[in-house]
DNA sequence: TCCTTAAAACAAAAATATTTGATATGACAT
DNA sequence: ATGTCATATCAAATATTTTTGTTTTAAGGA
């Protein structure tokens, strides 16, 4: 049971419009918060929020440099989202 | 951004632990409503609820037979969700 | 030190999602 | 037709998430 909290913890990361448009913008590889903010239409602690979301879902990580923070996509957390989808919706009958 | 709002309404099929934990019990094959109850507690009406969110992320299929409703994972829905996850979090420095 | 900038933290408001209990619908049996 | 069973729908209550505005923290630079 707790264990399907933690699944559903790693999804919070994609189930929002606005963290999936961060996701895009990230693709691209790291960026700062000022960079995203240019693009998106959030505000500054708006932007806070949901990177917090991204990274309590292991999906983004932070590395901070003097007074910017940048972020970037976690390979380990985008291995883990995919393997956990996969096995989740594995069936007896799945086609691969 | 229509496309964000959509890509995020396939997640939300995996950002509940209830549903995680329904989808779970689908990886065995098609249930019923009732055979789902068995095992989960909920009431009908919070499982009722939950089946449309599934339904509606296209991950699972109802299948009406007689008074029953028989559910399943949809194998196009699974294949749609990987895949989607699979772009969005593909970088240019992602290892396979 | 004082000022500015980048970003996090916080609290309150607003928006959404979930749960609950009651009622409605539709299929079947009597 | 009437009654029962499985499930959907609805409205209200509750809980959680997201947004907004304000304040705090920490890093530089003048």
């Amino acid at each position: 049971m707790e264990d399907h909290k933690q699944t559903a913890q790693i999804f919070k990361a994609f189930c929002d419009e606005n963290r999936v448009q961060i996701l895009e913008l990230l693709q691209a590889g790291e960026k700062c918060s000022c960079e995203l903010l240019e693009t998106l239409q959030q505000s500054q602690s708006g932007l806070s929020y949901h990177m917090k979301v991204l990274q309590e879902s292991g999906i983004v990580i932070g590395r901070q440099e003097g007074k910017w923070t940048h972020y970037r996509i976690c390979d380990e957390g985008r291995k883990k989202a995919l393997k956990t989808l996969d096995v989740l919706l594995q069936t007896a009958t799945a086609e691969k």
